[in-house]
DNA sequence: TCTTTCTAGGTGACATGTCAACTACTAAGG
DNA sequence: CCTTAGTAGTTGACATGTCACCTAGAAAGA
């Protein structure tokens, strides 16, 4: 009695086991993060920061997902507490730039050893080569089919 | 100069669009569901009441992998919304089913179609059976290997 | 029994995320 | 220019999640 609308067996065993998963392991993550002082959301926009300097607000809102409002808020939360700045833009008055502090730097840098251990520990240790490629491809076909579709890295 | 314990490039690509993916997939779910009057969340809980009837809450926390103090509270909100119900439990008297009422199932049965749909849409119809297959593999690893294990169906 | 410990669940304070406006500025077309 | 439309970012109200702590009742063992 299988509505074909509906999903079968398989599908909703990889359904049921891959929100689990993906709840469970963030969870994790962020818990293992914490004593640092950083949640896991603070250590992404700590990690792009690194690697790309300033970027305008949206520009990195983009990058990892963010809606713009959350984007505002959570940068917002972040200077407060010394992790981030925001500078002005020359060229575009409405526009700020995103730039990481001293401080973010330094709590980066020392929240990242334990942080990537974990994500190695609880994820890639655990799969196979072939595995890692298939959950990128996997990973990579939905976003791109998703409306605002933003591409990662 | 690869540090042996970060990630390899094939890693940190996976680690990304991984991510990247989760957020923006569950984020369109909630905002395909929201016409509805479910959040995404209201939706796992009242799927699993459907399926079994009513569940000590400390149950059914496990099940969707709830801390209790969230369950708790969306046991809460909920209820004050009408989709389900807390019932004195006879035999423990600190605890309480979790019960779904009228309201609730019709609140799901209405959202049930178009919600299956997109999940649908935005994941199965564009995976192999044996991507589905890797990401099920995939999931239930990292679960049992995660501390407290909950177990998906 | 009677203490000591454990467990179910709840609570309040606070962190985080969403939504719908809103301001200030830029850009485009007459 | 000048009007109109679009864009960058902010804001406030509210929904959701986390944490530490609390209470009542169950369970275990002297």
């Amino acid at each position: 009695m299988t509505n074909p609308r509906w999903l079968s067996e398989d599908e909703l065993s990889a359904w049921m086991s891959f929100t689990l998963m993906q709840l469970q392991l963030f969870a994790h993550l962020g818990k293992q993060l914490s004593p640092t002082g950083l949640s896991f959301q603070d250590y992404g926009v700590l990690a792009r920061l690194t690697e790309v300097g300033q970027v305008r607000l949206t520009e990195i809102a983009e990058m990892i997902g963010y809606e713009k409002s959350r984007m505002s808020h959570h940068a917002t939360r972040m200077e407060k507490r010394g992790l981030v700045e925001r500078v002005k833009c020359g060229t575009d008055r409405r526009g700020s730039y995103l730039r990481i502090t001293d401080a973010g730097r330094a709590a980066i840098v020392d929240a990242a050893p334990g942080h990537v251990a974990e994500v190695r520990n609880q994820m890639f240790d655990l799969l196979t080569p072939e595995q890692v490629k298939t959950l990128d491809d996997i990973s990579r076909t939905i976003l791109e089919h998703l409306p605002g579709k933003a591409t990662p890295a």
